[in-house]
DNA sequence: GTCTATAATGAGATAGAC
DNA sequence: GTCTATCTCATTATAGAC
């Protein structure tokens, strides 16, 4: 039936209604998370009418389901494909540490430089969500997404180190973790602190100076302390 | 006038409807921050009448500013008071860099953990704060109470490492803070990662886990890359 | 697919009795 | 200091014309 492919092409098409509602809603979840943001207010900033809000998703959690889906998808295969990548480059050895940081890290600061507004909206709605107590039904996809890749990374940097303690290896891909979770906010912490040094925004100062950061606390972290 | 100092102890004793509205309103905003809970929400938990909230602080953003207002000056005593501390001990030396570290998360976390329910409610109601871009009206005390202190923990780590840049200590800095606000939150994003091994609200761990990695992290993270 | 209109509920805040 | 009652407005969601 070409009738329902075309429609639902017309409906994916930059422009069109159902476009603007998933634009807008990514942009305003981004600023001000789930809660600080009304349907209303979507609509208002994607210039249609309230209504068009219900007929296209229903509800305000299914509107925030699928401004994550729309490009959870592609973004979750960049991660796994930076760090087959990392894998690949380093064989039959395996990679150094920095390279697996650089993998875990690349993907989504280079997608919020690069992508385009949408994706950098997006990724700070991810942010925005590992920050909440996941018992929102609205988080559960996500989680579901991220979950298993986290787990790949954890795995990969264990046979880095194969003789610490893999809670070693948790803690310290966490510390990673809930770092970038902070940065990709861009909440403006480090523009006060260094009165404008140094800005939040600077995705890429960021990452060229968090790799080597990193590398270096995973490392030697465990040196003296446990073993 | 005894009677007005009298006035002001009661509402401030445990138990009273004041002191009641903002033990709700910290426990509530730690857990769903500013624009997840309403003001009929916070007097219902604390078992008053709604009209009690507006009697006693007129707005919900002026609740919100004495929620953070009644515990700042211990926590940011406290937090310099550690600071000194780790100076004090190494006189006339500077000071590891272990120990500023230790420094800066102790104070939080050990509050957290032992302060009582309280203590823990007003910290993630400060972490969650730290992930909002700072205009919100109700934030600014906030920041202008943390922009400082946090200066001086970067001018002390900068002593120690006075032939790099000072960008690099202040993202060296930038990265340990992100990584601690995010943690404060106990989303339960480690949890999942490691089916139970570790748990986000393990603060004991994370700060045994957590002063090496960064110690090794400031060490190192400069070697080679930059100089 | 888009609109107007409105239902139903909850929000923040206040007036005034006690 | 606490209560009931209410104002005014915004919220999510829906019904039904076009």
């Amino acid at each position: 039936m070409p009738q329902v492919a075309a429609k639902r092409l017309r409906q994916d098409e930059p422009g069109s209604s159902r476009s603007r509602i998933l634009d807008a809603a990514e942009a305003l979840f981004a600023q001000r998370g789930y809660y600080g943001v009304s349907v209303r207010e979507i609509t208002r900033e994607a210039g249609v009418q309230l209504a068009l809000a219900s007929y296209y998703f229903a509800s305000k959690e299914e509107l925030f389901r699928q401004v994550v889906a729309r490009r959870a998808d592609e973004h979750c295969a960049d991660l796994a494909a930076a760090l087959d990548g990392a894998l690949a480059a380093a064989e039959p050895a395996l990679p150094a540490v920095e390279a697996v940081i650089r993998a875990f890290l690349e993907p989504v600061l280079i997608r919020s430089l690069t992508g385009g507004g949408g994706w950098k909206n997006y990724i700070q709605v991810l942010a925005w969500a590992m920050n909440m107590r996941a018992n929102e039904d609205f988080l559960r996809p996500l989680v579901e997404i991220w979950t298993p890749l986290n787990k790949r990374f954890v795995g990969v940097l264990w046979s880095l180190y194969p003789h610490r303690p893999v809670e070693d290896i948790h803690w310290a891909f966490y510390f990673l973790e809930a770092s970038l979770i902070h940065i990709l906010v861009e909440a403006g912490v480090v523009d006060r602190q260094s009165a404008g040094t140094c800005r939040s925004s600077d995705l890429e100062a960021i990452l060229r100076h968090m790799v080597p950061y990193y590398a270096a606390a995973f490392a030697r972290f465990g040196d003296g302390t446990g073993r």
